[in-house]
DNA sequence: TATGAATGAGTTTTCATTCAT
DNA sequence: GATGAATGAAAACTCATTCAT
């Protein structure tokens, strides 16, 4: 049963992150959410961080399967936004928001976690890339600023409207601006491309 | 000497959280960094989550000062844009960059500290909103969105910049950014107000 | 001003007890309840413990001399017992009760206070003593036991009682034991002195 | 060897309250005592006061047994009035009594375990009612009291008794107190059921 | 007579991790 | 594969007390 515990195990991970953040998220807490013996984390993972990493790896590749379909069926800026905006509410509603935040905010004073979790963030930014050149082709702005680095820009603020959303969440977030920018997005585009 | 041994204590907590981060910053590592007794922590502060706190307003406080002299001489985007260049420099290469991460992220899993940091970013999102407001005068940017939130988003921006900063110091970083940027903006500004 | 303070210092010990019982009668916390200098206790009493005692000695010594009084107008023992539930009510009320309970039951765990709270005892002893020879002058019951012992009896009743009644708050309390007993000890009287 | 332990931890835990006292009854004094880790007691228990609680029951459990048993062969009042001194006596000696003490008066300050320590009254309460409706049968006391205020009163004057005696372990007690009750017993009786 | 600063020893509790079974 | 027991190091915090002023 192997591959059914570990599936547990990480189950339980991303239970306990969600509901209790990093800082509840001991190997006690954790096997207690998924009724296992704490001692089964060190056998199947080594360490409690490597667990917390795999379970963030697990959590990140499955979200970017999605952003991936949804993004590469976007033709237009103006319809890209606006399915970046529909996903962003899944993935609040679902927790997975809270578990980014809690480890790539943990990770700063955790520093063995940080290069590992700049790893995982590679793949987003290849994937904002490739979203950017196809919706931006052609336009002035990339006489100012290559995909690759707007890519970043874009992570780089994902990251940091993750992190405010998680210490003020009444204050605006993410998801709604991104409905604001897909209003204007088509004058945007037009004006872009023009 | 309560305003003598104050400064110490903060003084000794700043250092301590550029040193070894906020996970390393405990009262016992605060008060070896500054051979002090403990106790004198919560004798001064409380508890340690205030000392923090009162170190981070304190930091913070110091640099808002800076911003703002420098944000009021500017009179162009393109200006404005060079000397937040070089503050953040500064800031970077004094250790004031870290202090803010560390404890900006750290909130993520401390829920006592979120509203308090929140708190502390206010004055910088307004003194964004006036520097917006007079730089983007007639720009045809306001009508998309308000000074306000404009603030909003370069505050949220960098604070994620920060944090990828901490996470990944080789990666391109905010200074970077806005060196860039300081070369475009006359473009821009030209544009923006055409 | 010593007189003053020394009172002050008193005043603020025993509403400390009252309020926080011994477990949070600190220093700290009584020199703040009376907005002093908690050096003062130290300059004033030596210590917390003599503190602690010279309050209890002071609320014993008050209450002594009300049930003296009480006691010395009581012809028969129904009579007393009367007047004792009457005191006892007032006592609970004004916290002595709580005072005398949690100072009498620190003083197990701390063996410095033992035989001081002992000495505060004795008076009490005696009062009972008298109260009982007069009152059982000519009771059959004097050839079992002496009056010296019968008031040993009674007074380490009283001190079961309040600590019961500390406990269990709710539960059947000494003035409710004693009104019963007064209703019976017409007949009793009489039984005892036939 | 869950049981092994637990017992040692228990027994060094009883061991240091009669050596110390509740307040000498520290995590660290107990773990010394029995020489284990002190994250053991919260292993096994949870917090310090659950193993103290759980060391109070079962020195109660242990005594309770062995009273009921001695009760319950006793006939008439002068037999029970002798076993309970000579019961008394072992429970002085072997330091239950001083266990018992510390705890009982030790919750007077330490309200989590008030509710706590009187729930392990309720049965020496019965016990004494039982043994009140059986050796008082037929007599006229029971006009004035149940037998449940009595076993009430009995269980209070235990307690104080107790709490005098760790005060002033040399004043007369107890046991000394109920020999002399074995000797009026027989005419009480006599006078009681006639 | 009164204060504010400072100290050192103490407290309970939590944690990741290891290991024998 | 899985368990329960055990450990050592660390955490934040509180306390009575002292002392120079």
């Amino acid at each position: 049963m192997s591959a059914g515990t570990r599936t547990r195990i990480l189950e339980a991970t991303l239970a306990t992150l969600k509901e209790k953040g990093l800082a509840g998220a001991s190997t006690r807490a954790i096997a207690a959410t998924g009724s296992f013996n704490p001692a089964l984390i060190f056998y199947y993972f080594g360490s409690l961080n490597e667990l917390l990493l795999a379970a963030l790896a697990q959590s990140s590749g499955e979200r970017l399967d999605r952003y991936r379909a949804a993004v590469e069926d976007a033709e237009r800026i103006d319809e890209l936004v606006a399915v970046l905006g529909r996903i962003y509410r899944e993935d609040l509603a679902s927790g997975h928001i809270r578990v980014v935040s809690e480890l790539v905010a943990g990770s700063v004073s955790h520093p063995e976690l940080g290069p590992r979790v700049i790893e995982l963030m590679e793949p987003w930014i290849e994937l904002a890339e490739r979203a950017i050149e196809r919706s931006l082709a052609g336009s002035p702005i990339l006489e100012l600023a290559s995909p690759r680095r707007l890519a970043h820009v874009a992570v780089t603020f994902y990251l940091g409207a993750n992190l405010v959303s998680q210490l003020a969440p009444e204050s605006e977030d993410l998801a709604g601006l991104l409905d604001d920018a897909a209003r204007f997005a088509p004058a945007l585009d037009a004006a872009l491309r023009g």
